[in-house]
DNA sequence: ACTGATAATTGATCCAGGTCAATGCGCGTT
DNA sequence: AACGCGCATTGACCTGGATCAATTATCAGT
């Protein structure tokens, strides 16, 4: 965790929170980034307590898998997660990762099943959102509705640009994309853009990028001595984030 | 059109209605698999006003392009769309294909902008649904967020499907692919699974699949001296649907 | 019906990144 | 603190599909 000491004020008090059940959404350090946003005080009061919160996880554990029944939208509490689709003959494909405030699940509401799966990349933490229930309120409050369409809609747009990313770039354009976007992110967040850690696998990057491990592994030793990058196992560092932007394309 | 005469009573009237505005959307005949579905009477009269119907575009066309003002989502209501993201380089990426009854643009919901263009592959039509109106509806109509919800979950859906195709299927794998899923749309449209028209040029489909074009052209040639396809310019034939789909992987 | 432009096919060659193989390292467990 | 195992790195080699180049087919517009 040494990496991640200059966290702002926004997390200090997460691990507090974390413990306190009855504690508000509005009281969550998450809240500028999570689905109450914008809900009248009376709304966020119902809206909280159908969440079952900060569930947690341990690395590797599942949230649900491929082909179960679907019931509930997560929002990241703590921690980090990553999803995959997964094919017959078993190969799979890392999907996405999230992280704090982003959500996990949206992609089941049509077929009404889980067609992914998510695992935690580490001790991690959710809050549960039952999705019927999260129905029943889609008359009374207008502003949850527009919430919940605007985080489909912003996943929708991700996935293209990944598609974009996984089609038309170079294995160093897509690394380099790749480490800007979790570097926004964590900024976002209220960690540091230059440091944090990276909480998945050589191999989960390498798969979500459509590379092998050996050719991300080798892009990374390359960064490093080129002065783009500093890594030393998960921690990273991005000493020069212009030239990574430059190699984006 | 030869290869489209095939035609079930779906879509027999298809033309007649094109051109007469005051018929309402329980008359069309997409309503199946349109968004009105499940809508009570009197609500469907109400979406019924706020929907500009049948504008007509033409072969390359755009409906939109990217970074203008997102106003709203788009059926398609005959002929068939193209969707595109781009980089400031130039190069871009076919993000995907859309028939009647699909939806355009709702990766622009929370941006409030179009980040992606859509060009339309040949003399078609769509209905354009203004969101804010769309919206305004929410609350006396649960069933219509429903809907919607369920659209963007299904696009989403897609999406993951798409990049597992992009990063972990060869060449082979993806044409194949892209092949069945077009033949399954086009059934579920009543049309043929089996004989339609590749509205799309071969640059279109390679860009969309990650593939040069001469890889497109050359696999159509090895599929059909083995026997999968037939084709000639725009019309294929699925001639062995079964074991298109073990290419599939 | 003609025609120029664009799209598609086909062949030859090349290379980015994959695969295979060997070694090294870090980390959780005892 | 030592062990052991999965993860990561590095090197050597290979290949699927890209790129380049040259025809040929198609089709929109006159």
């Amino acid at each position: 965790m040494a990496q991640l000491n200059n966290v702002t004020p926004l997390f200090k008090d997460l691990a507090k929170v974390e413990h306190e059940h009855n504690i508000a959404c509005k009281e969550c350090s998450l809240y500028r980034l999570c689905l109450p946003l914008g809900l009248h005080s009376n709304d966020l009061a119902q809206l909280d307590k159908i969440i079952k919160r900060s569930q947690s996880y341990s690395r590797g554990q599942a949230l649900f898998s491929s082909d179960t029944p679907f019931k509930s939208i997560f929002v990241v509490r703590s921690g980090s997660f990553k999803t995959t689709v997964q094919a017959s003959d078993g190969r799979e494909q890392v999907t996405g990762f999230y992280f704090p405030g982003e959500f996990i699940g949206m992609d089941a509401i049509y077929e009404q099943a889980y067609k992914s799966s998510a695992k935690a990349l580490e001790s991690s933490s959710v809050c549960e959102l039952p999705f019927e229930k999260l129905q029943e309120f889609g008359t009374t409050m207008p502003q949850l509705q527009v919430q919940m369409m605007s985080r489909l809609s912003k996943e929708l747009s991700g996935d293209k640009t990944l598609m974009f990313l996984l089609g038309k770039k170079t294995a160093e354009e897509k690394l380099a994309t790749f480490l800007l976007s979790l570097s926004r992110r964590f900024q976002d967040r209220g960690f540091s853009a230059r440091d944090f850690q990276l909480t998945m696998s050589r191999g989960d990057i390498a798969n979500h990028l459509g590379l092998a491990v050996e050719t991300v592994s080798r892009l990374f030793t390359r960064f490093q001595d080129e002065g783009l990058i500093s890594l030393q196992g998960k921690a990273i560092s991005l000493t020069d984030q212009d030239k990574l932007k430059q190699l984006c394309g």
